[in-house]
DNA sequence: CTCATTCCTACAGTTACTGGAGAAATGGGG
DNA sequence: CCCCATTTCTCCAGTAACTGTAGGAATGAG
């Protein structure tokens, strides 16, 4: 069984090895098995639940939700609907974020190419975020 | 000269106190006027220079980018480049936020609703975070 | 056996706040 | 003028999710 450095693990996953300690750290991960000389070593296992970990992490779920879903997982038995509300949540949530992202791309958008002036004292961008009343939509 | 104290300012800006002190801490206002008993009085310029950062900040710019901003705007004989400069990188920015999180939904959108089994072992959500195969994107 | 590379732990720093403790100032009512 | 509730003060700690550093030990190729 070909076990992995923390190196070859962050690597294979891209995780940084840094990030990787921290999970474990913080419960994520199972304190990893230990080579003679106290130097961590994974397993195919670990490196996937790294993988889990990251993919979930990629898609914004919180260390605490990823830690729920962990545990969740080990009890197959119990209904999902605890995985399916998260999996919710976070949907919510991204529409939420993709939404107030539109509307500064807007603003960014009518700021930062109507600049006319070419000294400050001209400039729309200083102009604008200084008056608010330059903004059409409302925030 | 009507002052405010700063529960007012943060009243009137909804800024939180203890974030207007911040700012000021962090270099964003000037060290604010004090009443005879060391307390915070600001004027209008204040809190004009308040709903600016407060601004900026809903437009994502970071700290550092309003430093620079107020920076420039403290000198109205600059060319605006800078100004022009900054607004263009938030854009690009915001642009590329927006471009992630739209895969994010479209993910768990499949995620969220696919679920079909009622217990974990056949739950949808944890085999698609486990089994990154499962994505149809690139990521 | 040597030595570059990798790893270890522990701790500090990052960003942009937020909250709490304990003490002092403020301002309206009596 | 005093009382007292409210507000403010400073300082410090905590948040999320890492990232980086220092000083020292283990690993493994030559």
């Amino acid at each position: 069984m070909d076990m992995l450095t923390i190196g070859d693990l962050s690597r294979r996953t891209g995780v940084k090895i840094p990030t990787i300690r921290y999970y474990e750290q913080m419960r994520l991960m199972n304190p990893a098995e230990r080579s003679e000389g106290n130097q961590r070593r994974y397993s195919r296992l670990e490196r996937e639940r790294l993988s889990f970990i990251k993919h979930a992490r990629e898609l914004g779920l919180t260390i605490d939700a990823i830690r729920e879903l962990i545990d969740l997982s080990a009890h197959p038995e119990r209904p999902c609907l605890q995985a399916d509300r998260i999996a919710a949540e976070q949907l919510t949530d991204v529409r939420g974020k993709i939404e107030k992202l539109r509307k500064l791309e807007k603003e960014l958008e009518r700021i930062a190419t109507q600049c006319a002036g070419d000294q400050v004292k001209d400039c729309y961008v200083i102009r604008a975020l200084a008056n608010h009343q330059l903004c059409e939509g409302e925030h």
